[in-house]
DNA sequence: TGAATGTCATTTGTCAACAATCAATACCCA
DNA sequence: TGGGTATTGATTGTTGACAAATGACATTCA
């Protein structure tokens, strides 16, 4: 967990982990001096990291009124997100196996080991963290991390609707399978195991 | 064209324009202090401005050192780029055959004649204008326009490189298939104009 | 009564001054 | 001469005060 030397980024961070992990709910509202007075600074970083999360699809922001926690996306919008994260990674999967960097295989390891173990755990909030980690481990190897921008924008609005009730170790199966058919160089198999398990 | 009763809006169109336009070139610096001057306003909503326009990805940000345009997007990231808009603007228009909403029809057309005037004019800032205002509408037609805060960063990655050497003229005869095959109610052959004309 | 208008508290928007950071360069010393 | 280090100027980061906008509520007049 790296973290950052400017307050707008570290505000950014905290809030939100806080709404990811359902702490904050839907239609929330958020103000600048409340906020300011919780972290003890001034409105202006605040403002910053609210612009931040707002454009990355976790608050809406109206003029002159303020900030809200996002709703859950529709059903429309939640399926076309789904195709898009789908495209998304799936394109770092093929530009890996061009080039296969054993790199990200390590990597991605050691967030399987972290996985199962919170898995099994119940604190929430670093399940969803694991989970966004491993997806981004494998959309920064591509391409320089060229897609990393275009990615968690649309990964964010689909962790918004992180299930509550889904069977979490089945969760880490299903990464590990990903894993496992990667190591074993098999393209298809690995393609295939990301795809179902984008949903 | 509607102009915003804040300062970072107002700023952040009219960067933005500079920027999709192509007056402004990728790599070129942009100092809050200068801009505030330029403007004759503060380095507040400057400063909000180019934190929008960064989560856009028109301009990158260094912590601490500022922000400069932002570079084309290398070859795989177009390349994803595209899929992304496909798969958007493809669902758009399969929602709207859903319910056939006239009101867009006639939006269309009302911007396909200004299109095509701007085609056969040198103002190419008033193209990409335009062009970006029929794939919007679009977009907004759809699901109360939900999937707009999804499609735009996107879009706007792509306008990035806008070419400056495309045969405006067809581009403005593939918007006119794709509303020609939305008024005769051929729902297939919209989405194959839709499809081919986004490149 | 009820629609229109005025007021008031709350919240965001804007500003200018000050602090912290970075990158380039001049400097020192082996 | 070359490598490492302090200095300096430019630039962003942060702050607190003030201005403007909004929405809710009270008030007025037909």
């Amino acid at each position: 967990m790296k973290l950052a030397s400017n307050l707008q980024e570290q505000v950014a961070s905290h809030l939100r982990r806080r709404i990811l992990s359902g702490q904050l709910l839907p239609d929330t509202p958020l103000r600048e001096q409340t906020l300011a007075e919780e972290f003890g600074i001034s409105r202006g970083p605040i403002r910053d990291a609210l612009l931040h999360l707002t454009k990355e699809g976790l608050l809406v922001a109206k003029p002159n009124v303020g900030v809200k926690v996002a709703a859950e996306p529709s059903g429309l919008k939640r399926n076309v997100i789904v195709h898009l994260r789908r495209e998304i990674e799936a394109s770092a999967v093929t530009a890996w196996f061009g080039a296969r960097d054993a790199g990200l295989l390590g990597r991605l390891d050691d967030n399987l080991a972290l996985y199962r173990e919170a898995c099994g755990g119940s604190d929430l909030g670093q399940v969803v963290e694991l989970d966004m980690a491993f997806h981004r481990l494998i959309v920064e190897a591509a391409d320089q991390g060229s897609l990393v921008d275009l990615w968690l924008p649309i990964m964010l609005r689909m962790f918004l609707r992180y299930s509550r009730h889904r069977d979490l170790m089945e969760s880490y199966r299903e990464h590990a399978a990903i894993v496992r058919a990667m190591h074993a160089g098999r393209e298809w198999e690995a393609l295939e195991a990301l795809k179902s398990h984008i949903v």
